[in-house]
DNA sequence: TTAAGCTCC
DNA sequence: AATCTGGAGCTTAAT
């Protein structure tokens, strides 16, 4: 038999959008715009590739016709400027497409899926198979025996083949009835009306029950009535809603395949159009570069030492020589249904380099017991690496990742090829995911064996710099905290979890009620744009002083609070946001994390935040509610088990404190040796009246200003969070200053150096770079100049915590008290502790973290006790 | 993917 | 003419 024909058909105008958000605004050095043009060429290259057709054609909508697609007048005006960016860079792509002989296809009054929905049938019925390329879901109604549907998952990496299997795997429908499901559950994006009430779900059961639209009309009395009420009398809705989902596919098309037969590509123009528009990725895959390519392969050839592949345990022994410094590597697989598995290991000890091919969960073992008797471990993200082998490694001592994040605190990517790539300056090959071919093996060896030699040019460069200092004393022996923390987790209360969702839904459904009543339209309160829509066009509420987001007025609650007594809507919206913030992040999210031990684990992320502080993720701990008596309800579900207790310690305004030590300002060093209410202090002087007379609004602005003076903040939010008027308030911060000259020349002096230096760092010598400082940009330079001020405050908090964890760690093992650290929280650490233990290891905690640096100003520390983090006491 | 909004320190 | 409060992470909508 012959083989059967495929024709490509792809949906332009989807492509293009999907192309314009997957790939970030890229310009040529000429400043224009390709980014598009580079997504799409990247779709058209891989397509024909991968499914290797012999014809193909690209259909676009008419410009401006928009039948189906109508453009939400809120949206048009800000989006104008961009779109145009977009539908500018269909021209470079129509050239592209030239050049490959693929035709583009429009026709009057038929979008581009009636021209695919033709095509693809007539494809069909001359034996061909269709297979049509799009972002849009809609098209899969046409898949049937030699028509199928290739879709991009996300970005434009990962696509998905829907052939009549897996539309049927994954709607439970057949293509056909996937046309009746759409136009019964509607589409707002596409102006589907679709039928009021019927969603997915219900869409979804009727048309598996009785196959077609027809069939449920037949069935009508057979239904549960509370579906059929709301179809009963629907025909003409239905009707429309078919109308308009259903793609053409008889329409009349001079087209004759021949013209869309898919030859090489004209390389004579497509390599100058590709150089033009400097796609340089695409450019050296046609062999544009293939000398400069040659080079690095030569290059990486050179630097081969012998890799042994070795396939048992005793062989890799041998690698463990003591008193060495052991790197190892992981390769990781692409996470799967399991979690990410390894495909293999990698371990070099100098001078032989091992790589240990799918290790089992024994042989993980083994390696964390040889480790823990290695002088040094050098790796690339150690934590993980003790998560992969279930144990900790007693002496972690170079940490790529780490390393990486000391010398460029401001970037958050330190993967391992990027730091090969900027530290060695050449190529190393990226570690194989898959391993599947010896080669693959002898890949990784590479990498493993030039290990070594990037931790030597990165301590070099941190010694230059100074950070070697905090990477050996703070980053590396935290580590091995971390995990531990992790590994540990927190009980979770998830019963009283559930009690508290129940009553949140009850409040949440009331006020959903009410809104919409009060609104007097239906419409997803979820959505600021539709909300903003409600109140300021349907309900006309006042707009003057509303701030203005980039798409329409803001609806945050700042300014819903100006709007407060405009309308008695405000306040129950106010309390929706508060309760559906808490369902859906916290009570609805957290007990589906609770692991197999019944706690909950966070990671914490060491190389993240630009100041020095940890971060927390996959849940984040640290944005656990306290604010609100509701939010309070959620951190009391996190318990301690029977027989033990949490301990909180905090440190008491710890940035203020090390910003007087900081900018050596004499009244604030004064007011903290006292023991004196900060905020009533600053009030007292500034106002110029004695501490018991400070009135509760002088207070309050005083605290403001004490927090603003650690982020930069002018005079402008200072009115703004005080209520002061602009002039009272610049008044008040010119006195401030007077008295608090430290904090004013500190001020003036870390922005000097940041200009002159390019950096700044905290009192232990973290350092953050700011390069945007020098960028002559106003906006970019004064935010720089507010990082600059604020990062020595929070981040010599971040280093004092992170020794304080130290101090705490090895207290604990040397005393042998029974207790754990599990949370940090910026400036509070939580251990569970057995009751028994509470008074010395409370007692014990705060004298190691009150004495883990000695300033001229205490620092103090507050433990309180509980059964959960709610209530402490 | 981004934007808007909210949670924390 | 108007902006300019630092550091994080998560959810939902919308494209």
């Amino acid at each position: 038999m012959k083989k059967q024909k495929t024709i490509l058909l792809l949906d332009g105008n989807a492509l293009l959008h999907r192309a314009w958000h997957a790939i970030p605004p890229l310009t040529t050095k000429d400043g224009l715009v390709v980014n598009a043009a580079y997504g799409f060429a990247m779709i058209v290259e891989k397509m024909i590739e991968t499914q290797k057709p012999e014809f193909m054609a690209v259909a676009w909508d008419l410009p401006g016709k928009t039948f189906r697609h109508e453009i939400d007048e809120n949206y048009k005006g800000h989006r104008e400027k961009k779109e145009q960016e977009l539908y500018d860079q269909i021209p470079l792509i129509q050239e592209i497409l030239d050049t490959f002989g693929i035709p583009s296809l429009q026709a009057v009054g038929y979008e581009a899926d009636d021209i695919i929905g033709t095509l693809s049938k007539d494809a069909g019925e001359n034996g061909m198979r269709a297979l049509i390329v799009t972002g849009d879901l809609d098209s899969l109604q046409l898949v049937d025996a030699h028509t199928q549907v290739l879709t991009f998952q996300k970005g434009i990496s990962e696509t998905k083949l829907y052939d009549i299997e897996a539309v049927k795997e994954r709607y439970g429908l057949t293509p056909a009835q996937f046309l009746e499901y759409k136009a019964l559950r509607g589409d707002p994006s596409d102006n589907i009306p679709g039928v009021a009430g019927i969603g997915e779900k219900t869409a979804t059961l009727l048309l598996q029950r009785y196959e077609t639209i027809q069939g449920i009309f037949e069935h009508l009395a057979d239904i549960e009535e509370k579906y059929a009420k709301k179809i009963r009398g629907q025909e003409k809705q239905i009707e429309l809603s078919l109308k308009l989902v259903r793609i053409v596919r008889d329409m009349k098309l001079e087209f004759d395949f021949d013209q869309a037969e898919l030859k090489p590509p004209q390389y004579e123009k497509l390599l100058p159009l590709y150089r033009k528009l400097e796609f340089r990725t695409l450019l050296r895959k046609h062999g544009e570069q293939a000398g400069r390519e040659a080079q690095v392969r030569e290059k990486v050839e050179k630097a081969k030492v012998a890799v042994e592949v070795i396939k048992n345990r005793e062989a890799l022994d041998s690698v463990f020589v003591s008193g060495k410094t052991i790197g190892i590597l992981i390769a990781e697989q692409p996470p799967d249904l399991f979690g990410a598995t390894l495909s293999a290991v990698g371990l070099s000890n100098g001078k032989r380099t091992c790589v240990l091919p799918n290790p089992s969960v024994t042989d993980l073992a083994h390696i964390a017991q040889l480790l823990s008797q290695a002088k040094a471990v050098s790796g690339h993200d150690l934590k993980g690496l003790m998560h992969h082998l279930r144990a900790p490694i007693a002496s972690p001592s170079f940490d790529v990742m780490i390393a990486s994040y000391l010398l460029h605190s401001g970037s958050r990517a330190h993967d391992l090829s990027g730091a090969m790539h900027a530290w060695l300056g050449r190529s190393v090959p990226e570690v194989p995911e898959v391993f599947s071919k010896e080669k693959d093996y002898e890949r990784f060896g590479q990498v493993v064996v030039a290990l070594p030699e990037l931790a030597k040019k990165m301590r070099s460069q941190m010694k230059e710099s100074g950070v070697d200092k905090v990477f050996d004393e703070i980053e590396m022996p935290l580590v091995r905290i971390l995990y531990n923390m992790e590994m540990e987790g927190i009980e979770l209360d998830t019963a009283s979890l559930e009690t508290f969702s129940k009553q949140l839904k009850k409040r949440i459904d009331e006020l959903t009620k009410k809104i919409t009543t009060l609104a007097g339209v239906e419409f997803n309160l979820n959505s600021p744009s539709q909300l903003a829509d409600v109140l300021f066009v349907t309900m006309e509420l006042p707009t003057k002083g509303i701030k203005k987001t980039k798409t329409g007025y803001s609806t945050a609650a700042p300014e819903l609070e100006k709007l407060w007594d405009t309308h008695e809507i405000i306040p129950l919206i106010s309390e929706y946001r508060e309760l559906t913030k808490l369902q859906s992040t916290y009570v609805e999210a957290l007990p589906k994390l609770v692991a197999k031990d019944g706690r909950l684990h966070t990671s914490f992320n060491q190389t993240v935040a630009a100041t020095g502080r940890l971060s927390s993720s996959d849940p984040n701990l640290q944005n656990i509610p306290i604010k609100t008596e509701l939010g309070r309800e959620i951190r009391k579900a996190f318990v301690a088990p029977r027989g033990k207790v949490l301990v909180a310690a905090d440190y008491s305004q710890i940035e203020l404190r090390l910003a007087a030590v900081i900018a050596k300002d004499q009244p604030f060093i004064k007011a903290f040796q006292e023991g004196a209410d900060i905020h009533t202090r600053t009030a007292s002087e500034v106002w110029d009246v004695a501490e018991d007379q400070v009135t509760k609004e002088q207070r309050r602005a005083a605290k403001a200003i004490n927090f603003g003076v650690l982020y930069g903040m002018g005079p402008r939010a200072l009115s703004k969070s005080t209520g002061l008027s602009m002039n009272e308030a610049k008044e008040f911060i010119a006195r401030y200053f007077e008295i608090h000259k430290g904090i004013q020349t500190y001020l003036e002096e870390t922005k000097v150096q940041a200009h002159d230096v390019g950096y700044v760092e905290t009192l232990f010598g973290r350092r953050r770079y700011l390069p945007e400082i020098q960028s002559g940009v106003p906006m970019l330079v004064s935010m720089a100049e507010r990082m600059a001020i604020n990062m020595p405050v929070q981040g010599t908090a971040a280093d004092i915590m992170k020794m304080a964890m130290l101090r705490i760690d090895g207290w604990l093992k040397k005393s042998g008290w029974p207790a754990k650290m599990i949370l940090q929280v910026h400036d509070e650490v939580v251990l569970e502790v057995d009751k028994e233990a509470v008074d010395p290891v409370a007692k014990g905690i705060r004298e190691m973290m009150e004495s883990v640096a000695e300033f001229d100003v205490p620092l103090v520390v507050d433990v309180e006790v509980g059964t959960n983090w709610g209530e402490m006491n």
